[in-house]
RNA sequence: GGGAGUGUAGCUCAGUCGGCAGAGCACUUGCCUUACAAGCAAGCGGUCACAGGUUCGAUCCCUGUUGCUCCCACCA
């Protein structure tokens, strides 16, 4: 038999069931309306949060929401600390990615356009993304304020990356440089380092024959399409079986022109032959011996994959066409001596997983290598959330062998305001007041500095998107001074916003955030332009997420077979607050898994704390918030005790970043110290004063309410929808004096074993104790809870005795017991 | 090959700065109890990866082994 609906008072504005999803938009919209996450500059000290502008893409998923959120509930907290918290949100909608996406959702392809259409094409379509992207984080009830929104394709921010440029160029800190870069041969750019990936493919060994006089010299080597390439052979010094040959020149097979014969300690006797061909270019380690033993350069492979059309045999071929061909032509001839299957691994373009060539070329590069002791030494100035993500950090820079390679022959991305002199190549710079610029729209005026000549070719690579987003401290300063009336004109460097007040307040930010997958990139990238420009840490405390994985231990990507992920569909079905409340649930920096079943958890979890709080403000209807009653109760001083302690320990957690453990410290107070056993100990005092006394009901209204106001604020930064909602409907602006929960602050001055009786912590444990084993008795009868028991013996220390007699009718009511007696431990 | 994390109940994970091993889910049993059956109470369930060492005592500290995950290197 179902019970009927109980009705609570008059003015009940509490549902059977909390409204989920309606609630949520309700709350969203009232938040907007009020203003409620609204920055105001003058409001107090700021903390500022550097948050990841998330690459416009396409969709938004499931691993976004778990970092975004992990990290909003800190940026919450923060707030309700009282802090004036600057949180804005960007979107990264120049670059390689957002060309993609263009590609394929328009079908249309960038060589069809002047290179400012195509982009524009770009940003129209990324706007449309972008809102798509604001409605997402909105009904996740992120509290950013939008008004702070940049985009790094926006004029703003593009003269942030340009001036940034054109000081690292002056500095001589950024290069212009004809040397081997990483290159794609798909997406016909250079790359970095850092957009590297790694793929295990399947290849074959060929032991190729060259000659040395009249002796055979085997090399092995997987890409036999390089021969026309080779510059030099390579054996170990100490290899005994190839001294002879050290010094010698060696024949290449099929082209028969002749390379030295030399020894470097890199070489493994091991592989393969042990003796190793080096080409321009097969991999780094022949580019780095190319720079260390100042081999000639020969051009093989070109921009578009293809073989140099010079080359003899295979001209125009693309490279893998042209492997084929040559080994055909070296086993007809008897050049091949054997043919291994291996497996190895090669690099490949994280944006198109194709293999990575190494070209010579001319590209812009930001210098790294030479700085990387201090690039180590920077992580030191920034706190890392959980510490071991430094490591990962330092061993990054430790094993850089590339400059930073900034430019990108590509089309969506900040231009490089620079122009070449046709005659003597000279780079001409914008000067800082015209920024931002773009050379192909706008011709350089007036003759070259060195040669006098008139006529100037613009650059047409574009920026790197780190490069810009490497910026974002200085990208969030500019905007607050912009919020501020301070206008950017006079900042012609980075460096001029030293003098600017707004920097020493706002430089290093208070925290960034972002998952552990872009360590190399936004950590990396940004405390190298701050180390340059701002000489001080981007920001003090780093704090770095983990992944959600799909059941197999695989990242969740884009791609639709993992569609039922998707953020919009499960918050309509399960509420934002419950994602949120899930996303809390695991440590710092560990990945997760996300499987729907956890939603069980999170649902029972909205409807307890939506059943305790009516219960609770209900029992409100008489009650007036002044100051604590004189007469308290006992039991009601320890439930203030414990959970003022409760709100010590969450703090703590929090201020490691750690919003799993916090919330399973309130987890546990809440369900079993205040639903299970205080309010169950004290409702009938709540509800029969005139047996009671009416200062034991005050008492335990006023604890009650105490325990509420913060149980609700400290899970106002996990389930916000749900406690601003109790809040409102609860009428609790009558106590709180503020329209929202998010305006309030936490408990301050909770110092550890400062303000807990802590032997009144320990009365409580007993008194837990008592009630469970009163329980326990009822239950291994199979007695109703309710069923009336003539006597129970309580044990407990002596020095409690008075507290258990003080609570005595408490617990004869809750345990439905007719005496109770005493026993001592 | 180098490094980091991790291995605790069927599952997901806490925890112990060395002292009887914890939660939620799942499972079993019971219970309508003036908030909550999307609930409550109780129960079942563990060689704390393995082997040594230190210690009165080790799941925790040390050494080694091993499984898994990730980062980096490996690309001839």
């Amino acid at each position: 038999m179902q019970k009927e609906v109980i009705k609570i008072s008059s003015q009940d504005n509490f549902q059977k069931r909390y409204p989920g999803i309606l609630a949520e938009k309700e709350i969203q919209d009232f938040w907007e309306n009020e203003k409620i996450y609204k920055f105001t500059p003058d409001k107090g000290p700021i903390y500022s949060v550097d948050t990841p502008p998330p690459t416009v893409s396409g969709k938004l998923h499931i691993g976004h929401i778990f970092s975004f959120a992990q990290a909003e509930m800190l940026v919450r907290f923060r707030r309700m600390q009282g802090y004036n918290v600057y949180f804005p949100i960007g979107f990264d909608d120049n670059g390689l990615a957002t060309e993609r996406l263009a590609e394929n959702e328009l079908g249309i392809k960038p060589t069809d356009f002047e290179r400012h259409e195509f982009s524009q094409k770009c940003t129209e379509l990324a706007i449309k993304y972008e809102d798509k992207f604001k409605d997402l984080l909105r009904s996740m009830g992120f509290s950013y304020d939008f008004d702070l929104l940049y985009t790094t394709i926006s004029e703003e921010v593009c003269k942030v990356s340009q001036i940034s440029f054109l000081e690292l160029a002056k500095n001589s800190q950024a290069y212009l440089k004809e040397s081997p870069v990483l290159w794609c041969t798909f997406c016909k750019t250079s790359v970095a380092q850092a957009e590297l990936d790694s793929k295990e493919v399947d290849s074959k060994f060929y032991y190729v024959a060259f000659k040395v006089d009249n002796e055979i010299l085997e090399v092995a080597t997987t890409r036999p399409e390089l021969l026309c390439g080779v510059v030099c052979i390579f054996v170990s010094p100490d290899d005994q079986r190839y001294k002879k040959f050290i010094g010698k020149k060696a024949k290449v097979p099929l082209y028969n022109f002749e390379v030295p014969i030399m020894t470097d300690s890199g070489v493994d006797k091991e592989k393969g032959t042990g003796v190793v061909m080096c080409a321009t270019f097969g991999d780094s380690t022949d580019v780095q011996w190319y720079n260390e033993k100042r081999l000639p350069y020969k051009n093989v492979i070109t921009a578009h994959g293809k073989i140099n059309e010079d080359v003899e045999f295979i001209g125009s071929l693309f490279v893998k066409e042209a492997r084929k061909k040559i080994s055909s032509l070296l086993k007809e001839k008897g050049l091949i001596l054997k043919v291994e299957d291996i497996v190895h691994s090669v690099s490949i373009h994280e944006r198109c997983d194709r293999e990575i060539e190494i070209i010579n070329s001319k590209q812009w590069f930001i210098d790294v290598l030479s700085k990387k002791d201090e690039l180590i030494k920077a992580a030191d100035n920034v706190n890392w959330y959980p510490e071991p993500m430094k490591k990962r950090y330092i061993s990054w820079v430790k094993n850089l062998k590339w400059d930073w390679c900034i430019s990108r022959q590509r089309y969506s991305g900040v231009p490089f305001p620079v122009w070449y002199c046709k005659k003597c190549f000279k780079p001409h710079f914008a000067s800082e007041e015209e920024l931002p610029k773009d050379p192909v729209k706008s011709p350089f005026s007036g003759p070259c500095r060195n040669c006098g000549c008139g006529e100037f070719t613009p650059e047409k690579s574009v920026m790197d998107t780190w490069a810009t987003s490497s910026l974002t401290p200085q990208v969030n300063l500019s905007k607050l001074r912009s919020i501020c009336g301070h206008s950017d004109k006079n900042i012609k460097n980075i460096k001029d916003l030293e003098s600017d007040k707004f920097f020493s307040e706002f430089i290093p930010m208070g925290m960034r955030t972002h998952a552990h997958d872009i360590i190399r990139t936004w950590s990396f990238y940004t405390i190298v332009k701050s180390l340059y420009h701002l000489k001080k840490a981007p920001w003090k405390d780093l704090m770095i997420c983990g992944f959600v994985l799909a059941k197999k231990g695989k990242k969740i990507s884009k791609s639709k077979s993992n569609a039922n992920f998707d953020p919009v569909l499960l918050i309509q079905e399960y509420t934002a607050d419950a994602l949120r409340y899930w996303a809390a649930g695991s440590r710092l920096g560990n990945d997760t898994f996300f499987d729907v079943e956890s939603m069980k958890d999170t649902r029972r979890f909205i409807t307890k704390l939506w059943n305790c709080s009516k219960f609770v403000i209900s029992h409100l209807e008489d009650f007036e918030f002044s100051g604590k009653p004189d007469k308290m109760r006992l039991v009601d001083c320890w439930i203030m005790d414990k959970i003022n302690k409760t709100i010590v320990k969450v703090s703590e957690f929090l201020e490691a970043f750690e919003v799993g453990l916090a919330r399973r410290v309130i987890d546990d107070f809440f369900w079993k110290d205040f639903c299970d056993n205080y309010i169950e100990v004290v409702k009938e005092r709540l509800y029969q004063p005139d047996i009671h006394g009416e200062d034991g009901k005050k008492s335990a209204q006023y604890a009650s309410y105490y325990c509420l106001i913060n149980i609700l604020k400290m899970y106002a930064i996990f389930t916000p929808h749900l406690t601003e909602y109790i809040h409102m409907k609860g009428r609790l602006e009558r106590f709180t004096k503020s329209p929202s929960i998010h305006m309030l602050t936490w408990e301050k001055n909770l110092k550890k074993d400062i303000d807990f009786d802590e032997s009144i912590i320990l009365f409580g444990k007993e008194l837990e104790d008592f009630v469970s084993k009163v329980r326990k008795y009822k239950s291994e009868r199979n007695m109703s809870m309710k069923a009336p028991l003539d006597s129970a013996v309580i044990e407990c220390s002596r020095e409690f005795k008075s507290y258990f007699e003080e609570s005595e009718k408490d617990l004869i009511a809750c345990l439905q017991l007719k005496k109770i007696t005493y026993e001592f431990k």
